[in-house]
DNA sequence: CGGCGTTTTGAGAGAGCTCAACATCGGTGG
DNA sequence: CCACCGATGTTGAGCTCTCTCAAAACGCCG
Protein backbone atom coordinates (compact mmCIF):
# COMPACT_ATOMS: atom_id res chain seq x y z
CA UNK A 1 0.00 0.00 0.00
CA UNK A 2 2.63 2.92 0.95
CA UNK A 3 6.56 2.66 0.39
CA UNK A 4 6.89 1.85 4.18
CA UNK A 5 9.13 4.54 5.78
CA UNK A 6 11.03 2.12 8.23
CA UNK A 7 11.33 2.39 12.12
CA UNK A 8 14.55 4.03 13.48
CA UNK A 9 16.47 1.18 13.47
CA UNK A 10 17.30 1.37 17.55
CA UNK A 11 13.72 0.47 18.25
CA UNK A 12 13.52 -2.54 15.67
CA UNK A 13 15.56 -4.61 18.89
CA UNK A 14 12.24 -4.14 20.58
CA UNK A 15 10.13 -5.68 18.30
CA UNK A 16 8.56 -8.98 18.40
CA UNK A 17 7.56 -10.45 15.16
CA UNK A 18 4.56 -12.59 14.58
CA UNK A 19 2.65 -14.97 12.01
CA UNK A 20 -0.92 -14.71 11.32
CA UNK A 21 -3.48 -16.50 9.12
CA UNK A 22 -6.30 -14.92 7.29
CA UNK A 23 -9.26 -14.40 9.73
CA UNK A 24 -7.33 -13.81 12.79
CA UNK A 25 -8.00 -11.21 15.09
CA UNK A 26 -4.58 -9.33 16.14
CA UNK A 27 -6.86 -7.37 18.21
CA UNK A 28 -10.23 -5.62 19.28
CA UNK A 29 -11.67 -2.60 19.88
CA UNK A 30 -10.73 -1.86 23.91
CA UNK A 31 -8.76 -4.60 24.46
CA UNK A 32 -5.74 -3.20 26.42
CA UNK A 33 -3.27 -1.29 24.04
CA UNK A 34 0.13 -3.57 24.10
CA UNK A 35 1.58 -1.65 21.00
CA UNK A 36 1.80 -0.70 17.44
CA UNK A 37 2.03 -3.13 14.66
CA UNK A 38 4.58 -2.89 11.20
CA UNK A 39 2.77 -5.20 8.41
CA UNK A 40 5.44 -6.78 6.68
CA UNK A 41 3.50 -9.39 4.60
CA UNK A 42 0.17 -9.61 4.08
CA UNK A 43 -3.06 -7.18 4.74
CA UNK A 44 -5.16 -6.33 8.04
CA UNK A 45 -8.08 -4.62 7.99
CA UNK A 46 -9.17 -2.09 10.64
CA UNK A 47 -12.61 -2.15 11.16
CA UNK A 48 -15.53 -0.63 13.78
CA UNK A 49 -18.84 -2.79 14.49
CA UNK A 50 -21.90 -0.38 14.84
CA UNK A 51 -24.79 -0.77 16.36
CA UNK A 52 -26.08 -3.11 14.09
CA UNK A 53 -23.29 -5.28 14.11
CA UNK A 54 -22.32 -4.17 10.19
CA UNK A 55 -18.73 -3.68 9.97
CA UNK A 56 -17.26 0.00 8.77
CA UNK A 57 -13.73 -0.64 7.44
CA UNK A 58 -11.78 1.99 8.85
CA UNK A 59 -7.89 1.29 6.76
CA UNK A 60 -6.71 -1.41 5.14
CA UNK A 61 -3.53 -1.92 5.88
CA UNK A 62 -0.43 -3.55 4.12
CA UNK A 63 3.42 -4.02 3.61
CA UNK A 64 4.93 -1.58 5.29
CA UNK A 65 2.17 -0.11 6.97
CA UNK A 66 2.07 0.71 10.45
CA UNK A 67 -1.24 -0.13 12.69
CA UNK A 68 -2.14 1.38 15.53
CA UNK A 69 0.14 4.44 16.24
CA UNK A 70 -2.24 6.10 18.23
CA UNK A 71 -2.44 3.08 20.55
CA UNK A 72 1.27 4.00 22.09
CA UNK A 73 -1.46 7.29 23.48
CA UNK A 74 -4.25 5.44 24.52
CA UNK A 75 -5.18 2.80 27.05
CA UNK A 76 -7.03 0.40 24.43
CA UNK A 77 -7.77 0.24 21.10
CA UNK A 78 -10.53 2.11 19.30
CA UNK A 79 -11.15 -0.34 16.28
CA UNK A 80 -10.63 -4.59 15.65
CA UNK A 81 -7.81 -5.61 13.66
CA UNK A 82 -8.52 -8.48 11.64
CA UNK A 83 -5.89 -9.95 9.36
CA UNK A 84 -7.26 -10.37 5.60
CA UNK A 85 -4.58 -12.55 4.00
CA UNK A 86 -1.86 -14.57 6.13
CA UNK A 87 0.47 -11.78 7.20
CA UNK A 88 3.54 -11.17 9.06
CA UNK A 89 3.53 -8.65 11.44
CA UNK A 90 5.94 -6.89 13.76
CA UNK A 91 4.86 -6.03 17.07
CA UNK A 92 6.20 -2.67 19.07
CA UNK A 93 5.72 -3.12 22.22
CA UNK A 94 4.59 0.72 23.55
CA UNK A 95 5.94 0.49 26.95
CA UNK A 96 9.26 -0.19 25.59
CA UNK A 97 9.44 2.50 22.64
CA UNK A 98 8.31 5.00 25.08
CA UNK A 99 10.73 3.85 27.45
CA UNK A 100 13.29 4.61 24.17
CA UNK A 101 11.29 7.74 22.96
CA UNK A 102 12.38 9.39 26.87
CA UNK A 103 15.60 7.81 26.41
CA UNK A 104 16.73 8.89 23.26
CA UNK A 105 15.36 12.06 22.42
CA UNK A 106 16.43 11.70 18.52
CA UNK A 107 14.11 8.19 18.42
CA UNK A 108 11.49 10.68 19.68
CA UNK A 109 12.26 12.74 16.99
CA UNK A 110 12.73 10.47 14.30
CA UNK A 111 9.19 8.68 15.21
CA UNK A 112 7.44 12.23 15.18
CA UNK A 113 9.47 12.88 11.89
CA UNK A 114 7.97 9.36 10.73
CA UNK A 115 4.60 10.39 11.34
CA UNK A 116 4.88 13.90 9.83
CA UNK A 117 6.09 12.11 6.62
CA UNK A 118 3.32 9.63 6.50
CA UNK A 119 0.59 12.81 6.87
CA UNK A 120 1.87 14.63 3.92
CA UNK A 121 1.75 11.58 1.92
CA UNK A 122 -1.40 10.88 3.07
CA UNK A 123 -3.30 14.45 2.60
CA UNK A 124 -1.51 14.33 -0.90
CA UNK A 125 -3.09 11.15 -1.81
CA UNK A 126 -6.51 12.52 -0.14
CA UNK A 127 -6.61 15.03 -2.78
CA UNK A 128 -5.77 13.87 -5.57
CA UNK A 129 -9.02 11.67 -5.38
CA UNK A 130 -10.60 14.76 -5.23
CA UNK A 131 -10.04 15.22 -8.78
CA UNK A 132 -12.36 12.81 -11.15
CA UNK A 133 -11.18 12.25 -14.19
CA UNK A 134 -9.06 9.63 -14.63
CA UNK A 135 -6.05 11.69 -16.58
CA UNK A 136 -6.04 14.57 -14.04
CA UNK A 137 -5.49 11.26 -11.46
CA UNK A 138 -2.96 9.86 -13.34
CA UNK A 139 -1.07 12.89 -14.46
CA UNK A 140 -0.91 14.01 -10.61
CA UNK A 141 0.06 10.87 -9.31
CA UNK A 142 3.15 10.95 -12.18
CA UNK A 143 4.38 14.57 -12.00
CA UNK A 144 4.56 14.43 -7.80
CA UNK A 145 6.91 10.59 -8.44
CA UNK A 146 9.47 11.44 -11.10
CA UNK A 147 12.75 10.88 -10.26
CA UNK A 148 15.86 13.72 -9.84
CA UNK A 149 15.11 14.69 -12.94
CA UNK A 150 11.77 15.16 -12.92
CA UNK A 151 10.23 13.47 -15.95
CA UNK A 152 10.68 10.05 -15.21
CA UNK A 153 8.92 7.79 -13.26
CA UNK A 154 9.61 4.03 -12.17
CA UNK A 155 6.96 1.56 -11.89
CA UNK A 156 7.61 -0.51 -8.63
CA UNK A 157 4.84 -2.64 -9.18
CA UNK A 158 2.25 -3.80 -11.67
CA UNK A 159 -0.26 -1.92 -13.77
CA UNK A 160 -2.81 -3.25 -11.91
CA UNK A 161 -1.07 -2.00 -8.39
CA UNK A 162 -0.79 1.25 -9.88
CA UNK A 163 -4.52 1.37 -10.63
CA UNK A 164 -5.37 0.57 -7.28
CA UNK A 165 -2.86 2.94 -5.52
CA UNK A 166 -5.30 5.97 -7.54
CA UNK A 167 -8.35 4.54 -7.03
CA UNK A 168 -9.05 3.13 -10.58
CA UNK A 169 -9.90 -0.21 -12.08
CA UNK A 170 -7.02 -0.98 -14.12
CA UNK A 171 -9.23 -1.29 -17.49
CA UNK A 172 -9.91 2.81 -17.06
CA UNK A 173 -5.68 2.80 -16.50
CA UNK A 174 -4.96 1.19 -19.27
CA UNK A 175 -7.16 3.20 -21.52
CA UNK A 176 -6.04 6.42 -19.29
CA UNK A 177 -2.10 5.57 -20.25
CA UNK A 178 -2.88 5.12 -23.76
CA UNK A 179 -4.61 8.47 -24.68
CA UNK A 180 -2.04 10.26 -22.46
CA UNK A 181 0.73 8.92 -25.03
CA UNK A 182 -1.53 9.09 -27.79
CA UNK A 183 -1.71 13.13 -27.08
CA UNK A 184 2.22 13.18 -26.51
CA UNK A 185 2.26 13.87 -22.83
CA UNK A 186 3.68 10.26 -21.45
CA UNK A 187 5.96 8.13 -22.95
CA UNK A 188 6.38 4.80 -21.87
CA UNK A 189 8.89 1.96 -22.12
CA UNK A 190 9.28 -1.44 -19.73
CA UNK A 191 8.90 -0.74 -16.45
CA UNK A 192 8.83 3.43 -16.78
CA UNK A 193 6.77 6.43 -17.76
CA UNK A 194 8.49 9.58 -18.72
CA UNK A 195 6.55 12.89 -18.91
CA UNK A 196 7.46 14.61 -22.49
CA UNK A 197 8.03 18.40 -22.11
CA UNK A 198 5.29 20.25 -22.58
CA UNK A 199 4.94 23.39 -24.81
CA UNK A 200 3.75 26.43 -22.27
CA UNK A 201 0.65 27.47 -24.50
CA UNK B 1 -11.48 21.05 6.65
CA UNK B 2 -11.08 18.79 9.63
CA UNK B 3 -12.49 19.48 13.31
CA UNK B 4 -8.57 20.71 14.22
CA UNK B 5 -7.05 19.03 17.37
CA UNK B 6 -5.47 21.62 18.59
CA UNK B 7 -1.34 22.07 19.65
CA UNK B 8 -0.86 21.69 23.57
CA UNK B 9 -1.11 25.07 25.53
CA UNK B 10 2.26 25.06 26.53
CA UNK B 11 3.50 25.74 22.84
CA UNK B 12 0.80 28.22 22.11
CA UNK B 13 2.23 30.65 23.93
CA UNK B 14 5.18 30.23 21.62
CA UNK B 15 3.82 31.21 18.86
CA UNK B 16 2.88 34.30 16.45
CA UNK B 17 -0.60 35.81 14.56
CA UNK B 18 -0.45 36.42 10.78
CA UNK B 19 -2.65 37.98 8.86
CA UNK B 20 -2.55 37.09 4.95
CA UNK B 21 -4.08 37.69 1.68
CA UNK B 22 -4.95 36.18 -0.91
CA UNK B 23 -2.28 35.38 -3.26
CA UNK B 24 0.41 35.93 -0.88
CA UNK B 25 3.48 33.61 0.24
CA UNK B 26 3.12 31.82 2.93
CA UNK B 27 6.68 29.93 2.14
CA UNK B 28 8.30 28.79 -0.85
CA UNK B 29 10.07 25.66 -2.02
CA UNK B 30 13.53 25.74 -0.55
CA UNK B 31 13.11 28.43 1.64
CA UNK B 32 14.43 28.11 4.95
CA UNK B 33 12.15 26.49 7.21
CA UNK B 34 11.36 28.59 10.33
CA UNK B 35 8.47 26.60 11.34
CA UNK B 36 4.48 25.17 11.11
CA UNK B 37 1.52 26.98 10.81
CA UNK B 38 -1.72 26.54 11.86
CA UNK B 39 -4.39 27.89 9.90
CA UNK B 40 -7.46 29.99 12.17
CA UNK B 41 -8.80 31.94 9.39
CA UNK B 42 -8.95 31.19 5.43
CA UNK B 43 -7.33 28.53 3.08
CA UNK B 44 -3.68 27.69 2.31
CA UNK B 45 -2.92 26.04 -0.77
CA UNK B 46 0.22 23.76 -0.83
CA UNK B 47 1.82 23.12 -4.13
CA UNK B 48 4.74 21.99 -6.42
CA UNK B 49 5.45 23.27 -9.84
CA UNK B 50 7.01 20.80 -12.28
CA UNK B 51 9.55 20.97 -14.58
CA UNK B 52 6.83 22.42 -17.25
CA UNK B 53 5.84 25.14 -14.96
CA UNK B 54 2.70 23.42 -13.91
CA UNK B 55 1.33 23.73 -10.31
CA UNK B 56 0.53 20.35 -8.63
CA UNK B 57 -1.64 20.89 -5.81
CA UNK B 58 -0.59 18.58 -2.57
CA UNK B 59 -3.10 19.83 -0.20
CA UNK B 60 -5.58 22.31 0.77
CA UNK B 61 -5.52 23.79 4.33
CA UNK B 62 -8.42 25.06 6.03
CA UNK B 63 -9.54 26.37 9.74
CA UNK B 64 -8.68 23.67 12.07
CA UNK B 65 -5.45 22.62 9.97
CA UNK B 66 -1.62 22.22 10.09
CA UNK B 67 0.47 22.75 7.58
CA UNK B 68 4.31 21.96 7.11
CA UNK B 69 4.45 19.78 10.13
CA UNK B 70 7.54 18.08 8.55
CA UNK B 71 9.49 21.07 8.54
CA UNK B 72 10.18 20.72 12.14
CA UNK B 73 12.53 18.09 11.11
CA UNK B 74 14.26 19.42 7.63
CA UNK B 75 15.61 22.52 7.20
CA UNK B 76 13.84 23.40 4.18
CA UNK B 77 10.25 23.35 2.85
CA UNK B 78 9.43 21.11 0.45
CA UNK B 79 6.68 22.83 -1.59
CA UNK B 80 5.07 26.46 -2.06
CA UNK B 81 2.29 27.88 0.51
CA UNK B 82 0.26 30.05 -1.11
CA UNK B 83 -2.69 32.11 0.35
CA UNK B 84 -6.28 30.88 -1.42
CA UNK B 85 -8.43 33.23 0.50
CA UNK B 86 -7.71 35.80 2.94
CA UNK B 87 -6.42 33.92 6.23
CA UNK B 88 -4.83 33.97 9.46
CA UNK B 89 -2.44 31.83 10.72
CA UNK B 90 -0.16 30.60 13.48
CA UNK B 91 3.08 30.65 13.19
CA UNK B 92 5.05 27.69 15.99
CA UNK B 93 8.55 28.28 15.68
CA UNK B 94 10.54 25.17 14.85
CA UNK B 95 13.26 25.91 17.24
CA UNK B 96 11.08 27.13 20.45
CA UNK B 97 8.86 23.90 19.47
CA UNK B 98 11.86 21.40 19.26
CA UNK B 99 13.32 22.63 22.92
CA UNK B 100 9.66 23.21 24.43
CA UNK B 101 9.64 19.43 23.25
CA UNK B 102 13.16 18.74 24.55
CA UNK B 103 12.33 20.44 27.83
CA UNK B 104 8.99 18.82 28.42
CA UNK B 105 8.97 15.22 27.16
CA UNK B 106 4.77 14.78 27.88
CA UNK B 107 4.90 17.93 25.35
CA UNK B 108 6.22 15.93 22.63
CA UNK B 109 4.39 12.78 23.38
CA UNK B 110 1.20 15.08 22.98
CA UNK B 111 2.44 16.51 19.74
CA UNK B 112 3.02 12.55 18.53
CA UNK B 113 -0.39 11.82 19.74
CA UNK B 114 -2.12 14.63 17.94
CA UNK B 115 0.01 13.47 14.67
CA UNK B 116 -1.40 9.76 15.30
CA UNK B 117 -4.88 10.87 15.80
CA UNK B 118 -4.70 12.81 12.92
CA UNK B 119 -2.98 9.39 10.45
CA UNK B 120 -6.09 7.26 11.79
CA UNK B 121 -8.66 10.10 10.74
CA UNK B 122 -7.00 10.69 7.13
CA UNK B 123 -6.64 6.96 6.78
CA UNK B 124 -10.29 6.26 7.21
CA UNK B 125 -11.15 9.17 4.71
CA UNK B 126 -9.11 8.00 2.36
CA UNK B 127 -10.36 4.63 2.54
CA UNK B 128 -14.04 6.38 1.55
CA UNK B 129 -12.99 7.58 -1.09
CA UNK B 130 -12.18 3.83 -2.49
CA UNK B 131 -15.79 4.12 -1.91
CA UNK B 132 -17.76 5.10 -5.52
CA UNK B 133 -21.03 4.85 -4.39
CA UNK B 134 -23.03 7.72 -3.12
CA UNK B 135 -24.90 5.96 -0.68
CA UNK B 136 -22.09 4.06 0.48
CA UNK B 137 -19.99 7.15 1.44
CA UNK B 138 -22.63 8.79 3.23
CA UNK B 139 -23.06 5.52 5.07
CA UNK B 140 -19.56 5.06 5.79
CA UNK B 141 -19.69 8.54 7.06
CA UNK B 142 -22.41 8.53 9.46
CA UNK B 143 -21.67 5.33 10.79
CA UNK B 144 -18.85 6.65 12.13
CA UNK B 145 -19.96 10.04 13.27
CA UNK B 146 -22.58 9.15 15.53
CA UNK B 147 -22.85 10.28 19.12
CA UNK B 148 -22.39 7.84 21.79
CA UNK B 149 -25.75 6.11 20.82
CA UNK B 150 -24.56 4.77 18.32
CA UNK B 151 -27.23 6.37 16.07
CA UNK B 152 -27.44 9.99 15.71
CA UNK B 153 -24.86 11.94 14.06
CA UNK B 154 -24.65 16.15 14.44
CA UNK B 155 -24.58 18.02 11.34
CA UNK B 156 -22.07 20.79 12.22
CA UNK B 157 -22.38 22.74 8.61
CA UNK B 158 -24.26 23.05 5.91
CA UNK B 159 -25.22 20.02 3.88
CA UNK B 160 -23.11 21.93 1.68
CA UNK B 161 -20.35 21.66 3.52
CA UNK B 162 -20.84 17.77 4.42
CA UNK B 163 -20.89 17.18 0.38
CA UNK B 164 -17.91 18.83 0.09
CA UNK B 165 -15.99 16.96 3.09
CA UNK B 166 -17.17 13.62 1.37
CA UNK B 167 -16.23 14.64 -1.91
CA UNK B 168 -19.80 14.24 -3.81
CA UNK B 169 -21.63 17.49 -5.04
CA UNK B 170 -24.79 18.90 -3.49
CA UNK B 171 -26.78 17.68 -5.42
CA UNK B 172 -25.74 14.24 -5.73
CA UNK B 173 -25.73 14.40 -1.63
CA UNK B 174 -29.33 15.77 -1.61
CA UNK B 175 -30.65 13.07 -3.42
CA UNK B 176 -28.49 10.13 -1.37
CA UNK B 177 -30.05 11.07 1.81
CA UNK B 178 -33.52 11.46 0.22
CA UNK B 179 -33.09 7.78 -1.15
CA UNK B 180 -31.84 6.48 1.99
CA UNK B 181 -34.46 8.37 4.46
CA UNK B 182 -36.95 6.63 1.65
CA UNK B 183 -35.42 3.23 2.15
CA UNK B 184 -35.26 3.73 5.90
CA UNK B 185 -32.38 3.61 6.59
CA UNK B 186 -32.41 6.86 8.03
CA UNK B 187 -34.13 9.93 9.61
CA UNK B 188 -33.38 13.29 9.35
CA UNK B 189 -34.59 16.23 11.81
CA UNK B 190 -33.33 19.96 11.49
CA UNK B 191 -29.54 19.08 12.70
CA UNK B 192 -29.13 15.44 12.79
CA UNK B 193 -29.38 12.31 11.00
CA UNK B 194 -30.48 9.22 12.78
CA UNK B 195 -29.34 5.85 11.98
CA UNK B 196 -32.43 3.62 11.81
CA UNK B 197 -31.64 0.33 13.15
CA UNK B 198 -31.60 -2.21 10.26
CA UNK B 199 -33.08 -5.80 10.82
CA UNK B 200 -30.21 -7.96 10.33
CA UNK B 201 -31.64 -9.84 6.55
C1' DC C 1 -40.10 43.52 0.79
C1' DG C 2 -35.71 42.35 -1.58
C1' DG C 3 -31.48 39.84 -1.74
C1' DC C 4 -28.49 35.99 -0.82
C1' DG C 5 -27.23 31.42 0.21
C1' DT C 6 -28.97 26.89 1.06
C1' DT C 7 -32.05 23.33 -0.20
C1' DT C 8 -34.44 20.83 -3.64
C1' DT C 9 -35.84 18.93 -8.02
C1' DG C 10 -35.19 18.20 -13.25
C1' DA C 11 -32.99 16.72 -17.45
C1' DG C 12 -28.97 15.44 -20.06
C1' DA C 13 -24.35 13.86 -21.02
C1' DG C 14 -19.99 12.03 -20.14
C1' DA C 15 -16.86 9.13 -17.82
C1' DG C 16 -15.60 5.33 -15.52
C1' DC C 17 -17.29 0.75 -13.95
C1' DT C 18 -18.71 -3.90 -15.13
C1' DC C 19 -18.62 -7.85 -17.71
C1' DA C 20 -16.44 -10.29 -21.34
C1' DA C 21 -13.12 -11.91 -24.53
C1' DC C 22 -8.57 -12.28 -25.98
C1' DA C 23 -3.44 -11.56 -26.12
C1' DT C 24 0.90 -11.86 -23.78
C1' DC C 25 4.38 -13.28 -20.78
C1' DG C 26 6.79 -16.36 -17.34
C1' DG C 27 7.11 -20.19 -15.10
C1' DT C 28 6.38 -25.45 -14.65
C1' DG C 29 6.41 -29.98 -15.80
C1' DG C 30 6.03 -33.66 -19.00
C1' DC D 1 11.20 -28.18 -26.49
C1' DC D 2 6.54 -27.73 -26.21
C1' DA D 3 2.00 -27.72 -23.88
C1' DC D 4 -0.18 -25.86 -20.19
C1' DC D 5 -1.45 -22.61 -16.72
C1' DG D 6 -2.11 -18.44 -14.11
C1' DA D 7 -1.58 -13.66 -13.82
C1' DT D 8 -0.97 -9.48 -16.16
C1' DG D 9 -1.95 -6.73 -19.96
C1' DT D 10 -5.35 -5.04 -23.62
C1' DT D 11 -9.44 -3.98 -26.05
C1' DG D 12 -14.60 -3.87 -26.75
C1' DA D 13 -19.39 -2.63 -25.63
C1' DG D 14 -23.07 -1.37 -22.69
C1' DC D 15 -24.81 0.67 -18.51
C1' DT D 16 -25.11 3.06 -14.47
C1' DC D 17 -24.07 6.75 -11.76
C1' DT D 18 -22.55 11.00 -10.72
C1' DC D 19 -21.48 15.51 -12.50
C1' DT D 20 -23.03 19.56 -14.86
C1' DC D 21 -26.11 23.02 -15.98
C1' DA D 22 -30.62 25.05 -14.89
C1' DA D 23 -34.28 26.61 -12.32
C1' DA D 24 -37.32 27.01 -8.59
C1' DA D 25 -38.68 26.89 -3.53
C1' DC D 26 -37.22 28.05 0.98
C1' DG D 27 -35.26 30.42 4.92
C1' DC D 28 -32.85 34.14 6.98
C1' DC D 29 -31.50 38.88 7.61
C1' DG D 30 -31.16 43.60 6.64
Amino acid sequence: MSEGSRLPASVRTLSVERRLERGEVLFRKDDTAIGLYAVEVGHISLCRVDANGRETILHTAGPGDLVAEASLFSPRYHCDAVVLSDARVRLYPKKALLAEFKRDPSAAEAFMAMLARELMDLRTRLEQRNLRSASARVEHHLALNTEADGRTVTLHGTIKDLAAEIGLTHEALYRTLNKLQAAGTIARTKGTITLTKKPDV
